[in-house]
DNA sequence: TTTGTTTTTAACCAAATGGTTAAACTGAAT
DNA sequence: ATTCAGTTTAACCATTTGGTTAAAAACAAA
């Protein structure tokens, strides 16, 4: 059994190139001599390096996890207001994804491949989202009577959705709306307010 | 130069396979024998009635982008008052995507694989998403002062976003709440009326 | 300088892959 | 029954792929 190498200049140049490579080709499109290409390495040193090609997806794979899914936690666990909660997640997360614009996408794509190896082995139990304290919050709010009435699902979804998707449609918006990467970006830094203030706008009595 | 075969019982029986190969491994990911297995045929019979593989891609890409865009444009340009435009929308577009669920993913994967190429070359000029009388829309109710004031890309992208993104996250969304496929159904019928109200909660004046 | 360990290299391997080929089979028309 | 055209089959092909191997190179310690 080949034990992970400890980490070195070579090891990091590996996981910058898988990186980058399975990204844009995803896990079977990936191919280990572009990755070694990438790495400016000899193929032979992805297997010195790491087991497999699997394992070196797994390894990428988590080291993104846990730029997509520690946020939804931390925030949703704490004890924050409602409203304040949902313009810190939007800040926060969008601020996040501003960072990996590539993350929404890769994480929906080995999510939706095979979701309980992902989701479940891969990940292990640790880091997973859990979003029951904050739809225990809303459900509470809705019942306090400080919100209109609404499922702390569907919000939850509103939510997630407005935050994360437009990340994953960007290529599309892009082209047909006729936007630069800059644009973009700058119509994401509006949306950390814009999202909120269309939430509680709706939501609040 | 091989033409495409015309339709017949074994041509129908390889899209079908292939439909459903390539939508679960995607293109990459898909092999020709499996999608032979799939059809339940010998895999030269896939060159005998398709170029290649990218040709039989294109195809079935084609079909199911047939499904995803047009819907956005026919209601898009309607002269429907903007709310109606809204609530028909997500009716309407919910209804595709419950019969197709898979498909926001599918198209989102390959726009996001090569952008030119699918939203370019391959779909040619016919039914391409085109925002751009929506947005004049939006534009014209806030100047009239009808609705608060928002930003058009803003409020279109709110709106596909909570339409879309749903079926994207379904893998994620089923776990992590521990919903089963029909609870899953039921909550995107809900939505259909959900999520106008919840937009024009918050934007109406 | 020598020795031992680690890293790197280039050649190699078996299997998988998309695609080709030619013969056999099938169905329709004469 | 024969001929022709279209469909299907099974064998084959060249290339690609992830991975292996052993030797060379590099590095560190004595």
């Amino acid at each position: 059994m080949v034990k992970e190498r400890k980490s070195t200049d070579t090891g990091e140049k590996i996981l910058a190139a898988a990186k980058k490579v399975f990204l844009v080709k995803g896990m079977s499109g990936a191919r280990m001599q572009d990755i070694a290409d990438e790495a400016g390495i000899n193929k032979a040193l992805l297997h010195y390096y790491f087991k497999n090609k699997e394992k070196l997806f797994e390894v990428i794979f988590l080291e993104e996890a846990k730029k997509f899914f520690p946020k939804i936690n931390s925030i949703f666990e704490s004890e924050l207001p409602l409203f304040v909660k949902i313009e810190k997640f939007a800040a926060e997360y969008i601020d996040e994804m501003q960072a990996n614009p590539y993350l929404p996408m890769f994480m929906m794509t080995q999510i939706n491949q095979d979701t309980d190896k992902f989701l479940g082995t891969v990940m292990g139990k640790n880091n997973q989202p859990n979003p029951h304290h904050l739809l225990a919050q809303i459900e509470k709010e809705v019942k306090k009577g400080t919100i209109k009435p609404i499922s702390p699902i569907q919000l939850l979804m509103n939510l997630l959705s407005m935050c994360i998707f437009p990340f994953i449609a960007k290529p599309m918006i892009l082209k047909k709306i006729g936007l630069d990467d800059l644009q973009f970006r700058r119509l994401m830094e509006q949306r950390k307010q814009e999202i909120p203030q269309f939430i509680i706008n709706s939501i609040k009595k």
